[in-house]
DNA sequence: ATCCTACCCGACCGGTCGGTCGGGCGATAG
DNA sequence: CTATCGCCCGACCGACCGGTCGGGTAGGAT
């Protein structure tokens, strides 16, 4: 018998903590509240994971799986560089629209340095060389592929979400941010190629028609 | 005489409180860490504000109305919609590399929806006023506008962070984001609309070379 | 029957949380 | 002089925090 019951209490536990701290961070999760929605009383989270900390890494960790496990696919199939880039990010944008929490727990994992404590758990490493796979995988495949394509439309609410989202995210990434980027934010040099980079985006969204012809007749 | 001190208690709280909230969001800062940074008493912060929520909403109305303050010059400035908006983004890029706080601050507000308990303060009505007032005017200044323009250099590690931050953002803006764009994030509608949007701004980056002409030598 | 292991629990620990209370201090008004 | 007011403080509160402890229970091996 391979599991003890129709889920194990393990990933009842890391079920509830990624929806948990998903939505209130990991300051914001009491870990009494964790277990009380897992039923499960708070000594045997204690038993399954050796710390708070210890869980919510384990969380990021499944999660970062789950996702590469979904980008796999996308990323081995054959085709041009272009074609497969943009399978992964269906894919990617399916994982994110299917789990809600996945991209919060992203979101946090990436701009909030300080949430867990400084010292590195075995856990958090394994997690940091989960991620740096993905990252590595997805940049290789742009470096790869320089084409040109058609434009689509996008409406004005999507571009102005898009111009601020992806600003207020660049400059919002800090430590891990600007180790993505492999150069500080805040350098001079970082923003001037970030507001070149903006104003492109700007000129790209403005030459899409307004109203979309992509069903949506409201 | 105007101001008691160098700079009035009050400020030094919503000060300090910025640049914590900013690092560790809002469950994760405690009060007697936010006065001993003041170099005040903890009772005194309960003086100036009626609750930890509160002094929280105050700091994110007051990060709100700086960032109005600076991107109205370039709002009511005379111009295309294409110049103006491009100054408003300047102004934004360039208050956003000012404030390194400010943001995280505005990220949190928008994806965590949570963070605050769910009565609303009067303070956070006003918080919203505000939010609604600059994000209605970049929106119209967008709408106004649309031009063809030239394109802009990105490298494969902007594009691939912008790709990332962008959609991560998306979803992860949640009930806020929703309203932000007017409908809900995860349906069917909006799902697709990111996926063509994506695949364009895909294509957009990839036509871009990728060695940067503007300055940057090294 | 005995031992071991995995799993789970209630009770409890020291410490910290947001928030309250009563009073002290200095300036201004009468 | 006293009264008042804005500002500030130390001491304190109940609730909750992450984490520990000793014990209980079921099952498989011997």
């Amino acid at each position: 018998m391979a599991e003890k019951q129709v889920v194990s209490s393990r990933e009842k536990i890391l079920d509830v903590g990624e929806a948990r701290f998903a939505r209130r961070g990991f300051a914001g999760v009491g870990l009494r509240e964790v277990a009380e929605a897992a039923e499960l009383s708070k000594s045997t989270l204690f038993h399954h994971f050796t710390s708070k900390a210890a869980l919510y890494c384990c969380v990021l960790h499944r999660v970062l799986l789950r996702l590469e496990e979904s980008l796999r696919p996308a990323l081995e199939r054959s085709g041009t560089p272009l074609a497969r880039l943009e399978g992964v990010l269906d894919a990617l944008i399916d994982v994110l629209a299917e789990h809600g929490a996945t991209s919060r727990l992203l979101l946090r994992a990436i701009f909030e340095d300080d949430d867990l404590p400084e010292e590195s758990l075995p856990e958090s490493d394994a997690l940091n060389a989960t991620l740096a796979r993905i990252l590595s995988s997805m940049e290789a495949l742009i470096r790869k592929g320089v084409k040109e394509g058609q434009f689509r439309p996008i409406s004005a609410k999507h571009t102005v979400q898009t111009l601020i989202g992806a600003t207020v995210y660049h400059f919002a990434s800090g430590d891990f941010g600007a180790q993505l980027l492999g150069q500080p934010l805040f350098s001079a040099e970082a923003v001037k190629a970030r507001r070149e980079e903006v104003k492109s985006l700007v000129r790209f969204g403005l030459t899409m028609p307004e109203s979309a012809p992509a069903g949506e007749p409201s």
